[in-house]
DNA sequence: TCTATATAAAACCGAATGGTGTCATATCAA
DNA sequence: TTGATATGACACCATTCGGTTTTATATAGA
């Protein structure tokens, strides 16, 4: 029932930049100014790496006045955390034997 | 000490081409050969994808005869793991709980 | 109303990406 | 040796990506 993505969440964290402003969301909503003030390119283009985070619903944003507020959005990684498990059994036996007695509760 | 990588891996797993190679590989070790017959893209795209996975180190490979033979190598996909789990508790306080309690022997 | 502020929108650019096809080389097997 | 097989190495191509600058619009406040 989620809107298909435009962008999946893989190509959205494949950036470090896009990896760094789910960092940064993760403490605190914030706009975009407040944004752009954590990095050193243009804000033209932290609006466009933003847009790939939406695309990828790994943020969500509200107009508040002249500013547009994004917040953390992080469901969609538990599909790249679901996607990394299969592997883990091949560098990590004792957590992914865990994770198989914790998660039994509802997945699908 | 390990080799620094030229791709990394979030950019590697962002293609689902390569993500397919890796579930592959993780069922058995395979040649180019092999690799290709499990898709429809030309063997040279083959080539590169693999490479491209090579470069982050996800995968090794060996001579043997007049083949290639491919293995996976998972261990990198412990960074994208450990950054994803940052985000759980988001989604999942049971689970990061755990991980907290479980993971607290030897992580430098 | 006027001005400063915050965002939007568009055109442009070089490099990387994902793909192709062609040709060359190495190796196994008759 | 010869032919088939598996890979290596290029050159080429269209599109996307990450970045820029410029111009326009909306809103808050004095």
């Amino acid at each position: 029932m989620s809107a298909a993505p435009k962008h999946d969440v893989y190509q959205a964290i494949a950036d470090s930049s896009r990896r760094e402003m789910l960092m940064l969301l993760a403490k605190n909503d914030a706009s975009i100014k407040e944004i752009s003030e954590h990095f050193s390119i243009s804000r033209t283009a932290i609006v466009k790496h933003l847009n790939v985070l939406s695309d990828a619903n790994l943020v969500s944003d509200r107009k508040a006045g002249r500013s547009k507020i994004y917040s953390l959005q992080p469901e969609q990684l538990a599909e790249v955390k679901e996607w990394v498990s299969y592997f883990e059994q091949f560098w990590d036996n004792k957590l992914s034997m865990l994770r198989h007695m914790v998660e039994d509760d509802g997945e699908e």
